[in-house]
DNA sequence: TACACTATTTATAAAGATTACTATGTAAGA
DNA sequence: TCTTACATAGTAATCTTTATAAATAGTGTA
């Protein structure tokens, strides 16, 4: 469940000497329980009930921090603000065009074309990044009524 | 050769109703030529010698257009600014996470992977975008000598 | 528990990229 | 040439993200 995962990420934060604030761990939670793509705007008002006071700033120090640690995957599709995804298990997101909406699929891990890649360039590589984008299903169905 | 290209461009930007005026072409030109994959902003220097007058947001608004058409593709790798590569054949990107250089490569295009995330997620599939990350030849030699 | 040290938060300013807006200019067809 | 709609220049405004400094609060230790 989520809060075995958010318990790993805990433990991984102290690991690396961050201290856990009730903003950092708000943050955390809102992220591994949340399975929205969240933009830091995002994160910053859904908290915002909880506290008043909190700075934007405090958001984007947290979400810098997770990065580092590697709890946290940052994302630009292509609008103006960067997404932000707890990392769990290799997946691949697809994106609708219309709307914005951001669906998980998993997929097997695309090792070959890092090693393809390797070759062809001399780079060494770490890791890739791949996106699908579409229609999806409801905004399918809206042009369809609207022909 | 590249003016084949610019030639077919600029045949594709009239069909769609788009006027050719001497920046546009200059900035299509620049695009065509440079495999840089230049942010707005290289654009806008780049030709600043050309055109003094020229506006940023005129350099912004043709890449808008262009995008539409489909003759621009428009990245985002984690740094601030978009990158903008002209679209000819299918490659794909490998990113330098020191320096920040892009280098493309060939390989087959992944089609596989969108059908089968159609096939999970309901979408109807458009496209998809795929970059590998890694250390260039030149930053992985500096890494090794100051160990 | 109290203390000390330092990371963190807050609040705000600043930077940087992109867009919006309006008057002026110009491409392209009649 | 004339006309009209589109494009450009110039600038302001917006939006996202980062920087800064003072206040606050975690966490280990006595």
């Amino acid at each position: 469940m989520g809060s075995e995962m958010l318990d790993h990420a805990v433990q991984s934060l102290r690991e690396h000497g961050v201290r856990m604030t009730p903003q950092r761990q708000a943050i955390l939670e809102y992220l591994v329980t949340e399975h929205s793509h969240p933009t830091a705007d995002d994160i910053y008002k859904a908290l915002s009930g909880r506290f008043p006071n909190m700075s934007v700033a405090t958001v984007y120090n947290n979400l810098r921090v997770f990065k580092e640690i590697g709890l946290v995957q940052e994302m630009n599709y292509g609008d103006a603000s960067s997404r932000f995804d707890f990392v769990t298990s290799r997946h691949y997101h697809i994106i609708c065009d219309t709307c914005g909406k951001v669906v998980d699929f998993n997929y097997p891990v695309l090792d070959e074309i890092e090693a393809v890649a390797s070759q062809l360039t001399g780079f060494k590589v770490d890791r890739h990044r791949l996106e699908v984008y579409g229609t999806c299903p409801t905004c399918q169905a809206e042009q369809t009524h609207t022909h």
